[in-house]
DNA sequence: CGTCATCACAGGCTGAGCCTATAGGAACTG
DNA sequence: CAGTTCCTATAGGCTCAGCCTGTGATGACG
């Protein structure tokens, strides 16, 4: 059983002709006749009955027509769904979103989508990059954007959008008066976030990178997983941190109002980049999710004008 | 789309893997990655990335399983519909069976029907033999049993099975004292049935026939539809009647119990025939209906050998 | 870094599906 | 009742979808 068959059956049916329902398909009648022996043949039971002028539906062929016309709309309904997935107008978009990324722009990027595309569904995946860089290897992600220590990875096409500098921020006046070198930085008391990933939170990988010209290792009086509770911890004066700017502007005010900020020496940045798979087609969702994410990071932090794609 | 399509992607879906698909299904592996691949086109999206090891469903992809399924379900059901129809599991029977066959065996039949295949639907089409006839060249019947006064019809195979004795009934003793013959019928009083298809009634045409010997036409003092009515005037004594010796044994007793019958002379015998489309192949149903029709008239009437079909 | 698993691609074969042309039967018509 | 019309079935031929095998490319894994 075809859905060809199926639908040559149906308009057999309507028009009580098999000339007519080839007219009707476009078909020459011969082809329509053939489709329907051979739907008569796959069932093993007559559908019509062929009597001189046009042809009478059997009691078989009565009961065929709604499943039959149940099947199409079926079919109907699945492309018709994927079609309004291809505009944009339902379905998921998964969009991969890892920490500083998200803090600036997560809640603002998903309003931009919702707006322009009121019936989709958003996903933004992502607990940390590492996470999320295997997810796009996966393949369950098809584009995120990240920061990123190093703008190499096996298999995937960093684009660095934005960069943001790094700062230093803390509850004490004293040391926000000048920048801070790799050697006051290697004698600070230190909070950091993303315990978990230490290993490879793209600022601690920048920080390890400027003190190893001073032969030290950074040392992290606190550890804990959140941002914000770094910030917090700043604010109560316990210890001080090395944050990006963009989210030391806006945790600062809320969470260590009596804190400041102030420049690495030599400044450092954090990049943060649109991730995929090389070579990959991007989708239109994707596309989209890094069109409004590029857009709403470069509002906030640094444009990095990008390089002509090859 | 096609069914194929769909079964490869819900195979594809389901094992994230191409090549476990086509093992599932029996094919090799580039043929269910030709199906993707031509479903992704004639969709317009992408289905499934392509990592390394495996494939992995995009959100269309989740969006369109549902659908796929319910395509593939309602296909099943389809089949499955039209197969306990084929075994007459269910689905409607339609038999044509007109007058005395169905006043003799109608109710009967049915119940042997419906105790055989419980589940089917019957409907037993009919109400004068014109009208049965002209549905069965229409197509709209694929078989009947009915009585007909002769052995030729245009386009149908008529094969007879039995046939009955027209008797002469009456309230009057004196006048079932010896066979009536065509002189005595031509001079009777009678009432007859079947007054709107008088013309193609097939006790009618036979007795016709009977009087054309004796140079009259037959009149009649009553015209009534059914034969019911006819008997019962015959108990109240206004009118004689022929009728076929099966429906006189069955009604007089109800209907007229005063009244008696003779037979003609010489004897007259109205003929019951499976009557269908010539060449007609007959489905299991139509088979069955015969076969049952058949046995069940053969019981009341008097058998007539089908002789070996050429 | 070699091996294995998986997908894509190329080439070739078969048959489904389409066409045109034609024959045959049923129904309508003068 | 013969001619016309309409419809279906059949035959023959063409094209392409779909299947296969074989091979190459690539990512995963030990």
């Amino acid at each position: 059983m075809t859905l060809h068959q199926l639908r040559c059956f149906l308009a057999a049916y309507e028009e009580g002709s098999l000339t007519a329902a080839a007219d009707r398909l476009g078909y020459a009648q011969p082809s329509v006749s053939e489709q329907i022996r051979n739907l008569e043949k796959s069932l093993g039971a007559p559908l019509f009955r062929r009597v001189g002028r046009g042809v009478v539906a059997t009691t078989v062929a009565d009961d065929l027509r709604p499943h039959a016309e149940r099947v199409l709309a079926a079919v109907e309904d699945a492309q018709s769904s994927v079609a309004s997935q291809v505009r944009l107008e339902t379905g998921t978009i998964r969009f991969g979103m890892f920490g500083i990324a998200r803090l600036y722009a997560g809640a603002d990027l998903v309003a931009d989508v919702l707006r322009r595309h009121p019936g989709v569904r958003v996903e933004l995946i992502g607990t940390n990059s590492t996470e999320v860089t295997d997810e796009l290897r996966r393949g369950r992600l098809e584009a995120a954007m990240i920061a990123v220590p190093q703008l190499e990875s096996e298999g995937l096409t960093i684009t660095p959008v934005a960069r943001d500098e790094l700062v230093y921020i803390s509850n004490d006046p004293e040391r926000l008066r000048q920048p801070v070198t790799a050697r006051r930085l290697s004698e600070a008391t230190l909070v950091m976030p993303e315990t978990t990933f230490r290993a490879v939170d793209s600022v601690r990988i920048i920080l390890r990178q400027m003190l190893h010209e001073t032969g030290r290792n950074p040392q992290t009086r606190i550890e804990v997983e959140d941002v914000e509770s770094a910030v917090e911890l700043v604010g109560m004066g316990l210890a001080d941190a090395v944050i990006t700017k963009g989210a030391a502007v806006q945790l600062l005010p809320r969470l260590a109002p009596d804190a400041g900020w102030v420049s690495l020496r030599p400044a450092q940045h954090d990049t943060l980049a649109i991730v995929h798979r090389r070579d990959a087609i991007l989708s239109p969702a994707a596309q989209l999710m890094i069109e409004l994410a590029t857009a709403r990071i470069q509002a906030i932090a640094e444009p990095i004008r990008a390089p002509r794609p090859r």
